[in-house]
DNA sequence: ATTCAAAAGTGCAATCACTACACTTTCGCA
DNA sequence: TGCGAAAGTGTAGTGATTGCACTTTTGAAT
């Protein structure tokens, strides 16, 4: 990677890392644009060239997670049906941050503020076809399967569903409850 | 209703119907809120006395949704399962627009409208809520069952599921028979 | 090494939805 | 009859996002 890919990167890392910092520090509608780039020492026109919005600012990585969902299913262990593997996948993206405190703040940040909520939401649905794809050709079906889209779409929606949930550990095995017994209904084996 | 009431729907119907003609006539999204404001007579900051976005010019009604969604499911016929009755519902809601053509050409605006579409999604499910309520009743379980959540959710998902579908009907019927089979295993009778 | 075009970045002005504010007009009603 | 709330106005702003014309950097081909 030449010297002008690497630049290109510090710069939008340099954004992406100012962006979360004062994000953090004060919110994400108390800070402007003008701040971060500021932050960051750029202008603000080439913050929009790195970032096509200033929600995007926060969610710096996309690719790996779709990959992630598909290999869920994938590679799910002998014997685990599809909904119970994106089941586990979705339980673990959700209460998995450990002990790791700054994923902990930025998961918090994200939820309290609806504009994030939204984005956030709508990056998952981007990969409700991949995921479709994923579960027709684990099942044999062809890839424009409606029961496999509507089990994609449905259990990527689970995290919206289950965001303002007083217990949502409970509300998603209940909901993928619902989903396992229909696909099983659906697709016996 | 005196005078007053009236001269303030008027202004409303005003705004609405202006918004929509010209909304069909050029697009959503070639038409500024000034115009708008400009076409009923009034100032833009009267506008958004009314309406508290663009987007709500479209839709100028809420209420009459809500109820009919919870009468499909409490006043369904007998014998006829909950996600049944929901899936009728949406299949006429969707497909019943007769032959009016009116009808016909609002729908189209609110498809071809990304941020119509958004918006229209978002109306449906803040019933979310009054669904899961009334689901919860037929089946007297407690209003915060997961499962009756988890169905009103899905239910009121469908429309954005089946959207970009090349046949929305057969979609729709998939889904929903994923979500009648889980839910007949969840609730036996 | 020189040159050249694409890529990266800049600065400014504009757009557009939406809000705050301070103001006037109009009714409803006591 | 008169007063206060409600409806409406106009202006000036904010804040994200875009378009444009421009300069600087740099990879690569000659």
């Amino acid at each position: 990677m030449g010297r002008r890919e690497r630049k290109k990167a510090a710069t939008r890392q340099a954004l992406a890392d100012a962006a979360l910092k004062l994000f953090l520090e004060r919110g994400y509608e108390q800070v402007g644009v003008k701040e971060i780039a500021d932050a960051a020492d750029v202008s603000v026109t080439t913050l929009f060239k790195h970032f096509g919005s200033k929600e995007a600012l926060v969610f710096d990585q996309d690719a790996d997670k779709e990959a992630a969902l598909v290999a869920a299913v994938r590679d799910r262990p002998a014997g685990r049906s599809v909904p119970d593997a994106l089941r586990d996948h979705i339980l673990v993206s959700r209460f998995a941050y450990g002990a790791n405190p700054e994923l902990r703040r930025f998961l918090d940040l994200v939820e309290s503020t609806p504009a994030l909520r939204e984005y956030s939401d709508r990056m998952w649905i981007r990969h409700r076809d991949a995921l479709a794809h994923a579960i027709a050709a684990e099942i044999g079906a062809p890839a424009d399967d409606a029961s496999s889209a509507a089990l994609a779409f449905f259990a990527l929606q689970a995290r919206a569903l289950t965001r303002d949930h007083p217990d949502p550990r409970h509300m998603i095995n209940e909901t993928f409850n619902l989903l396992a017994a229909g696909w099983a209904a659906v697709h016996p084996e």
